[in-house]
DNA sequence: CGTATGACTAGCT
DNA sequence: CAGCTAGCCATAC
């Protein structure tokens, strides 16, 4: 039974996302070790095993766009959970450079 | 096992 | 700012 190592790395990453900041596709595909594989993280994130541990809410696109959600009502309920958090929002992008996880 | 898909990104118009 | 194209990856079927 092989671990999906890089889908597990990314629910770790992303699991390590603190509240109120956010992070992109690309920033969690750069820590996991692939900046080309976002698509990929984005698969990891819609087969997320469990919404509850693992806050894929935080993770948007690199432009600041909430990109997509598989629970509730999708992006919507994305956007009040990280407004409820704390991100600061422009319309309906995150400001980037306001709330995203300063990884390290 | 091979094909198709998708919650991406960067670049160009 | 918005829209479209091409490139790349891992997973799902």
């Amino acid at each position: 039974m092989s671990i999906k190592i890089f889908t597990h790395k990314v629910y770790s990453l992303v699991s390590k996302i603190p509240r109120g900041k956010v992070a992109t596709y690309g920033q969690i595909t750069r820590l996991a070790g692939n900046p080309k594989a976002a698509r990929a993280v984005g698969m990891a994130m819609k087969h997320n095993p469990d919404t509850r541990c693992i806050p894929c809410h935080r993770v948007v696109a690199s432009d600041g766009s909430l990109g997509g959600y598989s629970v509730g009502k999708g992006i919507e309920t994305k956007k009040e959970l990280l407004l409820k958090e704390g991100v600061v929002f422009s319309k309906n992008k995150v400001q980037m450079p306001i709330s995203q996880w300063n990884a390290r």
